[in-house]
RNA sequence: GGCGCCGUAGCUCAAUUGGUUAGAGCACCGGACUGUCGAUCCGGAGGUUGCGGGUUCGAUUCCCGUCGGCGUCGCCA
C-alpha cells in the first residue's frame, strides 16, 4: 500500500504519528510563505500543510507546483490545529498533516468537470468527463448507497434460502413486448441472438429445475427510447419462487423492502404494504402506480354531469364516456387564471380537449365561465359531491374512461408536486394487484371500457387482447371462467410494487395448468406453430412436472433513484446512456469493420 | 417519429426593440503574501456566440434547416 490511512479517517486520537497519504488535491491555498491542500479520496477530505517549519524548503517549492486534481502521496505528521484554527466543516476539520516529504504521482489537466463544485455542470459533460463527474461526492454517496442496497438485498435473500444463478445474456429472441437488442451469429449467419429484456422464461426453466428459490441481479435490456427513468440496459432484482401463492412473494419483498428502508434511510414501515387493486388505483387516482403520499383523489361526477345543459359533459356521457373530476384544495390562489391555462395546455399534451374547471368563491359557492350552464341546485350538488371549501380549484375530464384517467393523473402529479402536498422525504411502499389479464389491441389502458360514439372499434370486433404482463400470467383462480365468457374483466395474479407514484417492480403468479395456457393463448391469437416457435422449450419443460410458481421482478436502479432521492435514474448508474442512447465517453455505439461485418454475413444496406 | 426547453471563454452565466471593441465570477498564466480553509491583493491571456443558410446597412438576438443535451407524448409483454 502507498498509503498508510485515508483521507476520511484521521482524527485527535493519531496526534503525532507520521502518516502517508495518497489523493487528489480538491483544492490548494497558497499562501507565500507556506501551502495549503486538502487532499480527496472517496473517505474524505484531510487538510494537508506545506509550511515551515516541518516541511523542508525544497518540499515547499515544489508544492506551489500543485494543481487542481494533481494525485499525491505525501507524509507527515498528525498535528492538532492552531488553537481557534478548527474547522467545524470538515469531520477531519481538528487535525491536519504537515507535510515532510510528498511525491507527484500524476498530473491532471484542468478539470472540465470540477469534483469539488459546489453544483455540477452540464450532464453532457459529466457524460463525456465521467471519471472526473465520478469523483464528485453526490455521485460517489449514490453509487455507495447502490452498492450497500444490493449487499442487503442479497444478504437477506440469501438468508432466506434464495440461490443466486446466473441466467444468459445470449438468449433467443421472442419478439413479443419490448424491441430486443440483437447479436449476430458468426457460426451461424442469418442467424441472431437476443440480449434478454429479463430472465423471465429462464427464471421459470429453474423452477421446474427445482432450483425453488432463485434470485439475480440481472441485467436486463430493451431497446426502446429513454426516458428520466429508463435506460436501455438496466438491473433488476429477479426472484422466481415455488409452490407460493402471491401472498408469499409480496411478503418476501415486504420484508426485504421495509429492511432496506430501515438500513439505508432510518425508517421503520410497516408490513405488510397496503394493496389496492388496479381497478380502485384507476377509479381513485387514474393510474397503475398512484402517488399516495398525498390525497387529492379523483371523483367521479358523471351523473351530475349529465344533468347540465353544458353540452361536452352531456355528450360524453351520454354516449359512455366518464365526466371526473379532482378538488385542488386551496388552488385558487396557486392557480389564477392564467395558471389554469397553462394546467389546460398540460393537459391537452395528455390529450384532453380542454379543461373545464370551477373555482371556490369566499361564500363557498361555485365561479366559473362554465357555471352558466348549471342551474343552482345541481352546483350545490356538485359542490358537495367534490367537498367544495372556499379557495378549492376543481377541475374536470370528460371523455372516456382511459382518457379522463389520464388527464386527472397528469394534473394531479403536477398540481401535487407544484403545491407541495406531500414532504419530499416521504416513502410510500404500496401494491396494485389484480391487474386485467389482457388489454385492448388498440392500447386503451383499461380493458373493456366503453368506447365513445365516433371511435373505431378493433378489428373483427373485441377479439383483440393483448397480454399486460407476459402470456404466462395466471389468472385469478375465481375468474378462470371468464377467460371464456369476458376476458376484459378477467383479473390476473399480478402485483406491481408501488413506491412514490413509481412502478418499482412487478411480478406474476405462472399459469401450470395446460389447459388455461391453451386458453390464454388462443385469445392472445397465438397458434400452436407459433407458441412452439417461440417458447416451445418452456411449454416441453411444463410437462415434465412444474411445480406451481411465481416471481417479482425489482427494478434496482429505480430503487437507488427513490432511496437516494434523486430526479433521473442516470445519476445512480455509473456509466449511463443518453437519451439517444449512447455513451458519450466510449462513443458507443461505433462502426465496425467491414471485415467483422463480413464474417457475420452483415452487409450495410446503402 | 411528434411537441417543448437549452446550446455564448475550460466551467457557470450576462449582453437594452436588432446597434460601439460580446462582459462578469470561478478556473488558467505571471507577480505579491507565514495559518488558510470558496484565502486575499495586483496584472495577464482566453471567443468560428454548436454548425449551415436566410432576412437586414448591421444578427448572440429574428426566420429556416441541422447537430447535440434534457424533459415529455407515442413506445416500454
Amino acid at each position: 500500500m502507498l498509503r498508510t490511512h485515508t483521507c476520511g479517517q484521521l482524527d485527535e486520537a493519531n496526534f503525532g504519528e507520521t502518516v502517508t497519504l495518497c489523493g487528489w488535491v480538491d483544492s490548494y491555498r497558497d499562501h507565500g510563505g507556506g501551502l495549503f491542500v486538502d487532499l480527496r479520496d472517496r473517505y474524505g477530505l484531510t487538510q494537508v500543510v506545506f509550511n515551515p517549519p516541518d516541511s523542508p524548503p525544497a518540499v515547499i517549492e515544489t508544492s506551489k507546483t500543485l494543481r487542481a486534481e494533481y494525485v499525491i502521496k505525501v507524509t507527515g505528521k498528525v498535528a492538532p490545529r492552531p488553537e481557534g484554527m478548527a474547522n467545524p466543516k470538515m469531520t477531519t476539520g481538528k487535525i491536519e498533516v504537515r507535510a515532510v516529504e510528498f511525491e507527484l504521482l500524476n498530473e491532471s489537466l484542468t478539470p472540465p468537470v470540477s469534483p469539488s463544485a459546489k453544483e455540477a455542470p452540464g450532464e453532457d459533460l459529466r457524460l463525456k468527463h465521467r471519471y472526473l463527474d465520478l469523483r464528485r461526492p453526490e455521485m460517489q454517496r449514490t453509487l455507495f448507497l447502490r452498492s450497500a442496497m444490493i449487499k442487503s438485498m442479497r444478504d437477506y435473500l440469501a438468508a432466506q434460502d434464495f440461490v443466486d444463478i446466473e441466467t444468459p445474456i445470449l438468449g433467443r429472441s421472442t419478439p413479443e413486448g419490448a424491441r430486443d437488442y440483437l447479436v449476430p451469429s458468426r457460426v451461424h449467419q442469418g442467424a441472431f441472438y437476443a440480449l434478454p429484456q429479463s430472465p423471465q422464461l429462464y427464471k421459470q426453466i429453474l423452477m421446474i429445475g427445482g432450483y425453488d428459490r432463485y434470485v439475480q441481479v440481472a441485467r436486463c435490456f430493451r431497446d426502446e427510447d429513454l426516458r428520466a427513468d429508463r435506460q436501455p440496459e438496466f438491473t433488476q432484482l429477479d426472484l422466481e419462487m415455488a409452490f407460493v401463492d402471491q401472498d408469499d412473494v409480496m411478503g418476501v419483498i415486504d420484508g426485504l423492502v421495509s429492511n432496506l428502508a430501515k438500513e439505508h434511510l432510518g425508517l421503520e414501515v410497516a408490513t405488510p404494504f397496503p394493496k389496492m387493486t388496479y381497478d380502485e388505483a384507476m377509479e381513485r387516482f387514474g393510474h397503475d402506480a398512484p402517488d399516495l403520499r398525498f390525497a387529492m383523489e379523483i371523483i367521479d361526477c358523471s351523473d351530475l354531469a349529465a344533468k347540465s345543459d353544458f353540452s361536452v359533459f352531456k355528450s360524453v356521457v351520454g354516449s359512455g364516456g366518464r365526466v371526473r373530476a379532482i378538488n385542488a384544495k386551496n388552488g385558487k390562489s396557486q392557480y389564477s387564471r392564467r395558471g389554469i391555462d397553462t394546467l389546460t395546455d398540460y393537459a391537452k399534451e395528455f390529450g384532453a380537449k380542454g379543461l373545464a374547471w370551477f373555482r371556490v368563491e369566499e361564500d363557498g359557492s361555485l365561479g366559473g365561465t362554465i357555471t352558466k350552464f348549471f342551474g343552482e341546485e345541481l352546483l350545490a350538488e356538485f359542490a358537495a359531491r367534490v367537498d367544495a371549501e372556499p379557495g378549492d380549484l376543481i377541475l374536470f375530464s370528460a371523455d372516456n374512461f382511459g382518457a379522463t384517467c389520464k388527464v386527472l393523473h397528469a394534473l394531479r402529479t403536477k398540481i401535487g408536486r407544484e403545491m407541495q402536498l406531500y414532504d419530499s422525504q416521504a416513502m410510500h411502499f404500496s401494491w396494485v394487484v389484480e391487474f386485467p389479464m389482457f388489454e385492448c389491441d388498440e392500447g386503451h389502458h383499461y380493458a373493456g371500457e366503453a368506447k365513445l360514439a365516433g371511435e373505431t372499434e378493433p378489428v373483427g370486433g373485441a377479439e383483440r387482447w393483448q397480454a399486460m404482463h407476459h402470456p404466462f400470467t395466471a389468472p385469478l383462480a375465481k375468474h378462470v371462467e371468464l377467460l371464456a365468457s369476458d376476458p376484459g374483466k378477467c383479473r390476473a395474479q399480478a402485483y406491481d410494487l408501488v413506491i412514490n407514484g413509481n412502478e418499482a417492480g412487478g411480478g406474476t403468479i405462472r399459469i401450470h395448468d395446460a389447459h388455461v395456457q391453451q386458453q390464454v393463448f388462443d385469445l392472445l391469437g397465438i397458434d400452436e406453430t407459433v407458441a412452439k416457435e417461440r417458447f416451445g422449450f418452456l411449454l416441453d419443460a411444463l410437462r415434465y412436472g412444474a411445480p406451481p410458481h411465481g416471481g417479482i421482478a425489482l427494478g434496482i436502479d429505480r430503487l437507488v433513484m427513490l432511496f437516494g432521492k434523486l430526479d433521473n435514474i442516470r445519476d445512480c448508474i455509473a456509466f449511463p446512456k443518453t437519451q439517444k442512447a449512447t455513451d458519450m465517453m466510449t462513443e458507443a455505439p461505433g462502426e465496425v469493420d467491414t471485415r467483422q461485418l463480413r464474417e457475420l454475413g452483415i452487409r450495410r444496406d446503402e
